[in-house]
DNA sequence: GGCTTGACTTGGACAAAGTCCAGGATAGGA
DNA sequence: TCCTATCCTGGACTTTGTCCAAGTCAAGCC
């Protein structure tokens, strides 16, 4: 993703090799990683690259609104890039595969007034879950 | 909530005060509390119940189907004990108090053949985010 | 009511996920 | 090239949750 590393340029960030290695390790779709997930693949091209910093850079891609967390998962946060094509996920309950999915319909307009309890609401979240076809056949 | 206790006894359960303990904290509507805020409530009730006990009562109850796990949080797991009528979520984002809601619809309907990558899907979690009132005026 | 026993509880050790900080390294402008 | 604010590091610490050996007790039986 250069394009992520321009954006971050505008945004007057350093480019160090650390920032570097962690927007490549979340290149790609369907990605939804775990920070110790990352900062495995991380420490694959850059030895010396600490837990601290991928906490750090994940957090601080988060506040930028590049970067996703999503708990589509009861035990770690995952991150995922797709920040930018609104999106929901299907997730496989046995071995955790996750995809991004994009229904269709509205789930905000299937919200009543009368079931708001005077929130102003922003935003909604829609996880399926089942069982993947790797996992069906097995 | 006698009335868990009855199905329990029923289900060949040792009626222990702990147990007890953990049943009555769990009683009442948009309840959503973590094992650490259902530990301190039954501590109140009785001071020498343990964290190991809660814990297990509470995963005993999920698998009995009694409580559910919710994750609106991004921290802790919440414990639900509204299992027995289907329901979504509405969090406020600002102090994370959580309301039980029905939208209309069925979202399962939305996610088209081409969206399910050959997962067999059986199963949709919604959460609505906004702000509520209480933190709205302040 | 008293015994018996397997289910239940306890406290503490352990693990996983995440935060915080003092001190050292460095990107990038002057 | 030099300077310095920003960034990185390793390790200590916190939070959330799991596990276990040893002790306790609910409930069925007499
Ligand atoms: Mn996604
Ligand atoms: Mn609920
Ligand atoms: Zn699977
Ligand atoms: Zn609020």
């Amino acid at each position: 993703m250069s394009d992520l590393l321009e954006r971050l340029r505008g945004r007057g960030w350093r480019m160090t090799a650390q920032r570097r290695v962690v927007a490549e390790v979340l290149a790609g779709d369907h990605v939804h990683l775990t920070a110790d997930e990352v900062h495995a693949r991380a420490v694959a091209k850059l030895p010396e690259i600490s837990r601290a910093t991928v906490y750090n850079t994940l957090g601080e891609l988060v506040s930028l609104g590049e970067v996703l967390e999503v708990s589509t998962d009861k035990r770690a946060k995952r991150y995922d890039p797709n920040a930018h094509r609104p999106h929901h996920h299907l997730v496989c309950a046995q071995c955790g595969a996750i995809r991004d999915v994009h229904p269709t319909g509205n789930p905000m307009a299937d919200l009543p007034d009368s079931e708001r309890f005077g929130f102003t609401v922003s935003d909604v979240e829609v996880t399926y879950r089942g069982v993947c076809p790797n996992c069906a056949k097995a």
